[in-house]
RNA sequence: GGUGAUGUAGCUCAGCCGGUCAGAGCGAUGGAUUCAUAACCCAUAGGUCGGUGGUUCAAGUCCACCCAUCACCA
């Protein structure tokens, strides 16, 4: 019976680039919904850029471009990303499109009619220089209980506990540095403790395989038992500014990202639905026959388990057949980090020259249907590739081809249909796709690895080598590699889910129609002329891998000028270093108080301008944009290093209290830190940069 | 802190409802082989199944506590 499927994988945020991270979930949903197709059932793979929100206005104010063009342009770069690994969407839309903006309008006047939303006033923190509404995670202070300083607006990174941000103690805005204030303001809320809602959602959670075991245990624990209702109200609006979709009849409120980001799911598919004719009632419609299913993350459950079934439900739609969230990355079996390198971009991954299909298998044969973390362990990532793809998988192909291209010109004659090997794929074709369709992809891959040991044994058993040499083996000989070609083929076809690349290139070497799932059950006729081979795929090469965490560990660092500097000599170190004598050795000294200290004033700059100085040898001239505090002119003896050109735009940190320098140049209203070896003896100086979200004027200490 | 998950051979992991479950693949070692990107094939490896107590005729497999790691706590 042919099925009508719609599968989602989440809407990554159109603020930053796709990592390894990401690529866990695209390449499982991917996996899947190839195999779906493979099956020959009709199934439409959408996705989209999660474009709204807060921090995405602000990274395109940062950059000093509107939001359209930001999303635009990381759209391009999550297209290429997704492309390159062979993630095969039917559309990858964006959320910031006419039909997520219906499809918003259309599911919130259904609530509302519904009875379900409701206004209500409630007081938040306002950055008066911002003039904006400042979420908790842009509200910075110290913590209410340990006293912590610099700790976001909703939990304590120090000592884990949270709290709400107007406990904090000395808040102050992480977008300006601003004291924040606290003003009125009035919301719209999703009424998700309506017993409506709350006895839905017990139900829905809690049946048909909805969710698995462990996710719907964990709805369980925030819904609580009949009766005690835990879920509140959720607050879908946010003020202006904010870069999103303005609520209708409601000028100035916009909705929260997080309530039109699931809806994009059905704004990409509406945007499918007009380019292909499909029917997207058949696919959204109260009581649809069709299935509909979320891969995510573990950390967005509670979006996709809750507020989004009770959206659909209580606005007329149908609601997800099923929702399947995957653990997230570790490297190493460690967190990814930039420090360690680890943090490894899509693009990275490409332009190292490593094969997309490496990780699609490696990913593949770790992956499981439940919610734990998978471990991408680099060295086991290089053994299994090598030895399973290449030693035993690929191997197949190469070891028998040659022979029937050398001595059968390219011709196959009649597979032995009573192999042991061939016998047992036929047997476990059937178990391998229960495990493809549950997600238990770790499986199939061990399932149809010990296939290919088969297949590799027999050709080992039959020893074609020997054949070829023994004056009228012929047959035998053609017999034997023309077996071990079609075991290829019928391995080839089990594993093209995870392979689509390998598997076009195994289409063209032996010369056939794509691959179906059905056509594993097949063998090729007698007859049937292959090409020559090909080598299909490489092996990994430790030092790609190495070079790979090499290259992502520099990209954090702030892009030092390789330029070499034999005089390390400027005016920053000089000052810096009579600054810091006039309190007693530099290293390894009397310590300096934390009051003393904070007497330096360290701020975030923006450079504004940068330009040389007539006359000067080392100087370059930067007009520093600090925020609150205005711009200021610095020279700084940076020009061996650095070419101003190249450094319009960079943040970095600037000390304003420094005792203005009248220079014959001009007057030096501050110094920026740049870092350098003390004695001289390394060359080159590096100018400090802010981490990404620091803004010009914070306060640096 | 609360809740949940995980902890099995060097590495990555299987082990459903308790009784041939102490396993597989990779690595390592030895052997065989040379068709294949030194690939492949065969054999071997003896890990107190995180720790300590329980329940049971019988416990990686159930219970309690402890340790470690991870996640979630809107």
């Amino acid at each position: 019976m042919k099925r009508k499927i719609l599968v989602t994988s989440a809407l990554p945020y159109a603020n930053g680039a796709i990592h390894l991270g990401h690529l866990v979930e695209y390449i499982q949903t991917d996996i899947w919904v190839r195999f779906q197709k493979m099956c020959g059932h009709e199934c439409w793979y959408v996705c989209a850029d999660d474009t709204h929100g807060t921090p995405i206005m602000l990274r395109a104010e940062k950059e000093g471009i509107s939001p359209e063009v930001l999303i635009d342009r990381v759209h391009g770069e999550h297209t290429r990303d997704f492309a390159g690994f062979h993630v095969g969407f039917d559309n990858y839309y964006t959320t910031h499109s006419e039909e997520t903006r219906a499809c918003a309008n259309d599911i919130f006047a259904r609530l509302a009619a519904a009875g379900l939303i409701e206004t209500r006033t409630i007081e938040q923190y306002y950055d008066p220089l911002k003039q904006m509404f400042l979420p908790d995670r842009f509200i910075k202070g110290e913590c209410p209980k340990c006293g912590a300083h610099d700790q976001y607006g909703d939990n304590c990174e120090s000592c884990g506990s949270a709290y709400t941000a107007s406990e904090l103690r000395n808040p102050y805005s992480a977008v300006s540095g601003a004291r924040p204030e606290l003003r009125q303001s009035e919301h719209y809320f999703f009424r998700l403790s309506d017993h409506r809602c709350q006895s839905f959602l017990r139900r829905w959670t809690q049946s048909e395989d909805r969710l698995q075991p462990e996710a719907a245990n964990k709805l369980q624990e925030w819904l609580g038992e009949e009766g005690e209702d835990r879920l509140t109200d959720w607050d879908i609006s946010r003020d202006a500014p904010y870069f999103g979709f303005e609520i209708p009849g409601a000028p100035g409120k916009y909705f929260y990202v997080w309530l039109d980001a699931p809806i994009g799911y059905m704004g990409s598919f509406r945007n499918l639905c007009s380019r292909t004719g499909l029917d997207f009632d058949e696919y959204w419609k109260d009581g649809s026959s069709t299935e509909l299913y979320h891969f995510i993350g573990k950390d967005i459950l509670y979006f996709h388990a809750l507020f989004w079934p009770a959206e659909l439900e209580h606005a007329g739609y149908r609601t997800p057949t099923r929702v399947f969230a995957h653990g997230f990355l570790t490297v190493d079996g460690a967190k990814m980090s930039k420090s360690r390198g680890t943090f490894i971009t899509a693009e990275s991954y490409l332009a190292q020259g490593l094969d997309p299909e490496w990780l699609r298998y490696y990913y593949a044969a770790k992956l499981s249907a439940t919610m734990e973390d998978i471990d991408l362990n680099l060295d086991d990532f290089i053994a299994r590739v090598n030895s399973d793809l290449v030693g035993k998988f690929v191997n197949i192909a190469s070891r028998s081809a040659g022979f029937i291209v050398r001595h059968f010109a390219g011709r196959l004659c009649t597979c032995d249909e009573s192999l042991h090997a061939v016998d047992a794929i036929r047997d476990r074709r059937a178990v391998i796709a229960g495990h493809y369709e549950g997600r238990e992809f770790g499986k199939a891959i061990r399932e149809i690895m010990a296939l290919a040991d088969l297949a590799n044994q027999y050709v080992d058993r039959v020893k074609p080598w020997e054949l070829a040499r023994q004056p009228g083996s012929e047959r035998e000989l053609h017999t034997a590699c023309s077996n071990a070609v079609n075991l290829f083929r019928l391995l080839a076809v089990l594993l093209k889910p995870v392979l689509p690349a390998l598997a076009v290139k195994a289409e063209d070497f032996l010369n056939v129609a794509p691959f179906t799932w059905d056509d594993g059950a097949t063998v090729l006729a007698a007859g049937h002329a292959i090409r020559s081979y090909r080598h299909m795929l490489t092996r990994v090469d430790r030092r790609q891998v190495d070079a790979l965490v090499e290259a992502n560990r520099q990209s954090l660092a702030a892009a030092p000028p390789p330029a070499p500097q034999r005089h390390a000599e400027h005016q920053e170190k000089a000052a810096a270093r009579s600054a810091v004598e006039a309190e007693g050795p530099p290293v390894g000294g009397a310590h300096v108080a934390l009051d003393e200290f904070m007497r330096v004033d360290l701020r975030v700059a923006r450079i504004a301008e940068a330009s040389h100085v007539e006359g000067a040898d080392k100087l370059v001239r930067l007009l520093l944009d600090v925020g609150p505090l205005g711009r200021r002119q610095v020279f700084a003896g940076i020009k061996a290093a650095y070419d101003p050109a190249a450094l319009v735009g960079r943040l970095t940190v600037v000390i304003v209290n420094l005792a203005p320098r009248k220079m014959r140049f001009g007057l030096s209203e501050g110094m920026i830190l740049a870092a350098s070896d003390p004695e001289g003896r390394q060359p080159g100086i590096f100018l400090l940069s802010a981490d990404a979200g620091a803004q010009p004027g914070m306060r640096v200490k």
